[in-house]
DNA sequence: CCGAGTGTTCGACGGAAACCATACACTCCG
DNA sequence: CGGAGTGTATGGTTTCCGTCGAACACTCGG
């Protein structure tokens, strides 16, 4: 009967619309965040988990920025198996904040 | 012979176009400095001293935030007697960061 | 059922940044 | 010249944020 689905605490997100400017532009004042943001827009949707990105910090912190991203609107999560698969969430994110994703990803 | 200008140092001003992009986060993910950009926009250019904006912090602090201001190209000074006023600079960064001006200015 | 893999949480640490008070420099005006 | 007004510089304090290590929770595969 019962569907066999995931025991883990499913992530709570943020809806960009939800979100502050100053708190979108906090979320992206860090490189380690801005990077984590490119990758995961070059990449297909739902493909990446938190741990295939190659940036220089430990799990834990890792986890942190992921936190502070969907905090910001711009990361959608789900669990897949044991692993959590990432989205970045363009179209939601640039209705809100028009050109500001583009800023982030078009630069050097 | 000699014209008789100011003998004060001249602030460093950085052109837009040689800020990176997380420089002009940082400097806009500052609920101050978003104030003093935006007092900025309102009001005529050239006619605002550092003095004249309702922020809730001393002025060494605010002396700061416009140093801050104007390494992220936002902001040029200049000497007016006594006086330094400030001009939002619009065109620049905006040909610089499109839209992101506009979207720190449109919100709240 | 156990071990490997993955990610979150917690406490603690360190460095960066914001802040203040003071002292200083410059300008104007009486 | 001297005082008031304005802004910068310096030094020291506090607060915030990114980081790590370790412990824990969950999933999958032998």
């Amino acid at each position: 009967m019962a569907e066999r689905v995931s025991h883990r605490a499913a992530p709570e997100h943020i809806h960009p619309d939800e979100v502050p400017v100053l708190t979108a532009l906090a979320a992206l004042s860090d490189p380690v965040r801005i990077t984590l943001v490119r990758e995961l827009a070059g990449s297909p949707v739902w493909t990446r988990s938190c741990g295939s990105f190659d940036v220089p910090v430990g799990k834990a912190a890792l986890s942190h920025h992921f936190s502070v991203l969907r905090g910001a609107g711009l990361v959608e999560q789900r669990d897949e198996g044991a692993r959590r698969v990432n989205r970045l969430r363009r179209e939601e994110f640039d209705a809100r904040f028009p050109g500001l994703l583009a800023l982030v990803l078009r630069e050097d």
